[in-house]
Formats: structure tokens, sequence, C-alpha cells
DNA sequence: AGCGGAACTC
DNA sequence: GAGTTCCGCT
């Protein structure tokens, strides 16, 4: 009625743009949680500005596999309160939410680094595809995942826009509400199982707190 | 900035 | 379960 964020129905596949270097695992992206649905989670709404260069003064990958930094705090935020249709989303509040994945183990915080955390891909993964046998899954050639991406789909812009003050025309002349930024790519990205270290190491191991001390800050 | 408890919503 | 809102503490 209000607030019906469900038109994810006829949105264009994207590209699989990424970050060269960064080979990121797309699969765990789940299909069910597309652009368009106001139920997506946090840590996949994270994922999809990630996935985007549009984003990238916003939120990028940093550092380490899985570590990202979120460079304008309050814009991540504004984003998350469109997605959610939660005008009075903070980063306060967001962080908040991030901090839920702590205990989940979805996400840690890179201790040091400000706005910068970390996935826990292996988590992640285990989360959305328990009995996912990695080897031979069609997940791997065949995934639909985002389109869209970000766009907010009916929250009714006009009436979200009018509650967040700031335009985003500004800076990077991203609209949020453009839905034909995305050309069609091409699909063909073979993911490679060795280009994901915890499926051969397992990364998650953080013994008792004590962990990296960073240069920065 | 970052943390976690607690009450509350969906 | 996954946040959201509010709070006090460091």
């Amino acid at each position: 009625m209000d607030c019906n964020c469900v038109s994810d129905l006829l949105l264009p596949p994207v590209p699989a743009l990424w970050t060269p270097g960064f080979a990121f695992p797309d699969w765990a992206y789940k299909p069910e949680s597309s652009p368009g649905s106001r139920q997506i989670q946090l840590w996949h709404f994270i994922l999809e500005l990630l996935q985007k260069e549009e984003y990238q003064g916003v939120i990028a990958w940093q550092g380490d596999y899985g570590e990202f930094v979120i460079k304008d705090p309050d814009e991540v935020a504004r984003l998350w309160g469109i997605r959610k249709c939660k005008p009075h989303m903070n980063y306060d509040k967001l962080s908040r939410a991030l901090r839920y994945y702590y205990n989940k183990r979805i996400l840690h915080k890179t201790k040091g680094k400000r706005f910068t955390y970390k996935f826990n891909f292996s988590k992640v993964v285990l989360v959305n595809y328990p009995l996912l046998d990695m080897a031979n899954t069609p997940f791997f050639l065949a995934q639909n995942h985002f389109s869209g991406g970000t766009t907010a789909p009916d929250c009714t812009p006009e009436t979200i826009q009018s509650l967040f003050p700031r335009l985003p025309e500004s800076g990077r002349g991203t609209s949020l509400f453009d839905r034909g930024t995305t050309a069609p790519g091409p699909e063909g990205d073979k993911l490679r199982l060795d280009t994901f270290p915890f499926l051969s190491s397992g990364e998650l191991t953080r013994g008792g707190g004590g962990e990296q001390t960073s240069t920065s800050n």
C-alpha cells in the first residue's frame, strides 16, 4: 500500500562486472532476495553496492579478501534506508545492524580501520547453500544474480526522495532510481574454485580476539 | 567510532 | 530471524 517494494519482476540481468583482481563469489548472492525485495538482508545489500562501480566512492573493496570500507557512511545508510523504506536510517543504526552480524560470524570488524568490515564468505556460503556441492553446481555456470541492483523499487521514489535531503545527482551523477544504467553484458564469468581461499584454507580462523593491528589510524 | 544490552517490530 | 530504535559505556 504505502510502500510496496515488489517490482523486482522486470529487471534486466546485470553484467558480471567486477573489480579486477577481486574475484567475488557471485553465488553468494541469493537469487530469491533480488533487487526489488525489501526483505533483502543487509549483508546482501552491501554486496550489491560493492558490486557496482558507481558506488565505489561510497563503499568499496579494500584490503584483504572480503574486506570492504565504507567511504561514505551517511550515503550507505541513506541507500539502505531507501531500500528498506526507512527514512530515518543513519549510519549509527546501520552499524548496529552490521554488529548483529558479528555473532552470526557473517561479518567482523577490521580493528583499527575506520568503517572497515570484512566478510566471512565461508559463513555466507554456508548460510545460503548449506548443502552446496561447490565443485559441480549449476550456480557456478548459470547464476542469474542481480539486476538493477540498488534501484529503489516501488517505494515511490518521489515520496522517498522527498524524505531524503541529499540528491543523487551530486558528485557521481548516479540516479538512484534509474534502471537503465546497466547494459546487458557477457554472462560468461567462469568462476574458479581457486579464487576462494577459504574453500581450501579456511580463513575463518580468529583464535580468541587477537587480530591484526592495522597501520592506519 | 565502536560496542553490546534490551525492548520492539515485522 | 533480522533487523530497528534507543540507550549507556568506552
